[in-house]
DNA sequence: TATATTTTGTACCATTTTGCATAAAACTCT
DNA sequence: AGAGTTTTATGCAAAATGGTACAAAATATA
């Protein structure tokens, strides 16, 4: 028997809405961490009770973990809008960077970086499923970056000769390094200097 | 009156080295964070009681900066032997990174990352001064680099023509990149295809 | 309206954590 | 040897934290 989605079940109705109180509780995690969030952060951020919590994502590990997912899923599909725009590469790098730039501030406009590299690695050591569920996301981005150079190569607009892999690690590198420096603070003209200055080297 | 370092202290002598407590504390900060890590870690990192690692380093906020400030100024010490080894600059740069991956990997071969971006920079947003500490820092190894470049120049190893600062923020976000990836467990042979890549990608 | 069901809200418990008080220990100086 | 000084060791108090029990509230169904 399957449940139809439109039935109301039975008991008292949720105050909350899933999917808005994982993003809710991004934010403290994002923050300060996974030690350094307390479950009345939490409690205080998704406006639910302790009870409700656990009843919906269970202990504050399992709540982590699909915090982590759910931010996946969202840049994911940012990403992927970049990496797929159809316009010249040089163009194409920049909305993939803008992106990074975009998720990577908070909305104060202080830079928090990836949710991933600031806030989930640090755990990374103690809970090796982070790690795994970070590494995986990492490479998928790897991936994207070379083919949208291999794609640039096949348009010419990367020499036939180019080392592409060696290129799309150097594009790479600094998304990678765009987190780590917003988490940091580092003032917003340097970040793009480095933004200019790697697409320089990447397409001549 | 100046204290003469030689004259032994009037009470009780001390039971720990103050530096080697410093380095025994680096451990469970850097895997764990600061937030992660209690006093009890402090405590058995260290073999000292809890009003013992008051009475040296205050309290835990003050102990975490003084170990970020170590672990700056001794790995500073190896980077600067790295980059002013008179060799060319290929080989110059590799053992820039080899000293990265070096402090990057803890002694059971785990990768865990440099201290300030995997364990420091958390606890920015909460901490200005860690970030500000951070940033120096980082900035610090970003100018040994375009130094390393410049001079590399000068020896004709590099194009009059070369965007320098260009190809330095290549190499720089290849090593704030190492730092992530060897946190995230990336496997070995992949971090040091980036480092191949990237030096090929500089160096031509 | 009564009952079953599910969520909410309050309160609570056990543990951990930070920080400190106090006395014993180990040393120097007289 | 005795006094003075500094560190160590034990232990404790207050607060924070993770997790749960339980009754009240809100809904669907009979």
């Amino acid at each position: 028997m399957v449940q139809n989605i439109s039935d109301k079940p039975r008991g008292r109705p949720r105050a909350y809405d899933r999917p808005t109180a994982l993003k809710s509780m991004r934010e403290p995690f994002w923050e300060k961490g996974f030690s350094g969030t307390s479950l009345d952060d939490l409690s205080a951020a998704t406006a639910m009770n302790r009870p409700s919590l656990y009843n919906a994502f269970g202990d504050k590990s399992a709540a982590f973990m699909e915090v982590l997912e759910d931010y996946i899923a969202e840049t994911r599909a940012l990403y992927v809008a970049a990496f797929t725009a159809d316009v010249p590469l040089r163009e194409g790098l920049r909305r993939v960077y803008d992106t990074a730039i975009q998720i990577y501030a908070s909305e104060d406009g202080k830079g928090r970086g990836c949710f991933m590299i600031s806030a989930a690695l640090i755990d990374s050591l103690r809970d090796r499923e982070i790690a795994e569920v970070v590494l995986k996301a990492l490479h998928e981005l790897d991936r994207a970056f070379r083919r949208r150079l291999k794609i640039a190569q096949q348009k010419g607009e990367l020499s036939p000769n180019a080392d592409i892999d060696a290129l799309a690690t150097v594009a790479i590198t600094l998304n990678n390094t765009l987190s780590v420096r917003m988490r940091a603070g580092e003032d917003m003209a340097t970040v793009r200097k480095f933004i200019d200055q790697t697409i320089g080297v990447i397409c001549g």
